[in-house]
DNA sequence: CAAGTGTGTGAGTGCACACTTACAAACAAG
DNA sequence: CTTGTTTGTAAGTGTGCACTCACACACTTG
C-alpha cells in the first residue's frame, strides 16, 4: 500500500528531527532513528536515499513546522502594526521550541552546512520563513534582521544552558527572552 | 625538552581549531588534525587526553583569540561612549573572523554541547567575552544582549552562505553586517 | 490459485577511526 | 659508557556504523 509507506515516512521524519537534534548528523546512527520510529534500520534505508537524504528531508520537515507555527501565531496578533505582528510571531516561535527539538535541529543543521545538500536545505528553510515574516508583518529590513538576530541568540542560550546560569553576564543575555 | 612539547601543543591547537571548524567534532578524525599539525596521530594522543580533550582545549584557544581581538579592538575605539566602544569591538570581531575558522569553530562547539565538557567550555568562553564586553564598554544589559544577538546572526549568515544569495530576504538579513 | 507488487526484516560486509603498544632516536646526567 | 627521560612513530586492535542482500509476509489482480 503506497499510503502506508508515505505514512511511515512521516513517522520516521518526526523521529529523525528529535533524534538528530540531540547529537547531530554524524553522531547519531540511523539505527537510533529507526528505533525511535519503531521500524528496522534496513527499512529506513529503503524509505530514504541514505543517511544524508534522511537528514535533508528531516530539515524540510523541521522548517515546515516552524513556518506553520509562525503563520498561525501571526493570526493571533493583537493588531496590524509590524511590531505587534512580529511580537506575536516571536511568541509563537518561543512556544513551539519549548520542547527544544526544532531549535536544536537547526543548530545541528547549521553545523553540517559543509555538506552542500544541507546548506541548500537550510537556505530554503530560512528563505521560506524570512519571506513570510517580511511579507506578512510588512516589516522593514531592519526589523526582520532583528527578529532573526534574537532568534539566533536563543540558539546560544539553549545550547549553552544559559538559563541555568545565575551570573550577571548570563542574565543580561537571557533578559526578556520569552519562557526558555 | 619540555618546552618543545609545549610548543607542539600550541601548534596542534591551532591546527585543531582550523580542522574542527570545517566538519565538526564527530566528522573529523584526529588523523586530520595530526596531519595539519605535521605530526603523527599517536603523538597527538600523547599530548592530549583523547579526542575530546583536544577539542575542549581547542575551544579554549578559540575563545582566547576572540577575547584578545575584542580587547585590542576596544583600545582603538574613537571615543568613550558605550556605543563607540561596542562598535569598535564589533569591527575587531568582524576582522578577526574574516578567515571563518573562529566563527565556524564556535558553531561546531555549540552543536556538541550535549557533551558536558564542551558545554562548560562554551559557557566559560562566553563568560569571559561577555563580562569583558560589559565591563569595558560600560554598556547596559540590553546593549550587551544586542551585541551578542547580532554576533549570532553572523553565524547563520556565514554557515548558510547568505552573502552569496542575491534575493531580498537574504539582503535584509545581511544588511549592515561588516565585510563578510 | 498463480503471479506480481509493496511492506518489512535479520544477518551480514566492509571500512573508518579512536585509542594502544612496542619500539627507536635524541639528549642529559653521573 | 650507562642509565634515564623526553620526543616521536609504525603498526596494530577492536568496535561502531553505513549500507546491502536474500528472504518472508501481506495484499491485490486475473
Amino acid at each position: 500500500m503506497r499510503s502506508t509507506a508515505e505514512a511511515r515516512r512521516v513517522t520516521v521524519l518526526n523521529a529523525a528531527v528529535s533524534v538528530f537534534a540531540r547529537a547531530g548528523f554524524h553522531a547519531t546512527p540511523v539505527t537510533a532513528v529507526a528505533a525511535a520510529a519503531g521500524i528496522s534500520e534496513a527499512y529506513v534505508f529503503r524509505l530514504f536515499s541514505g543517511k544524508l537524504g534522511l537528514f535533508v528531508a528531516a530539515a524540510g520537515a523541521c522548517f515546515d513546522r516552524i513556518a506553520d507555527a509562525i503563520e498561525a501565531g501571526a493570526e493571533r496578533a493583537g493588531g496590524d502594526s509590524p511590531e505587534e505582528i512580529l511580537d506575536a510571531m516571536g511568541d509563537a516561535y518561543a512556544e513551539l521550541i519549548a520542547d527544544r527539538d526544532l531549535l536544536l535541529f537547526q543548530v545541528q543543521a547549521q553545523a553540517v552546512t559543509d555538506i552542500p545538500e544541507v546548506a541548500e536545505a537550510v537556505r530554503a528553510g530560512y528563505r521560506r520563513v524570512a519571506t513570510f515574516v517580511q511579507s506578512r508583518a510588512q516589516a522593514s529590513d531592519a526589523q526582520v534582521q532583528q527578529f532573526f538576530a534574537y532568534g539566533q541568540l536563543c540558539h546560544l542560550i539553549v545550547t549553552a544552558g544559559l538559563e541555568q546560569v545565575p551570573e550577571p553576564w548570563a542574565r543580561a543575555l537571557t533578559a526578556g527572552i520569552r519562557h526558555p
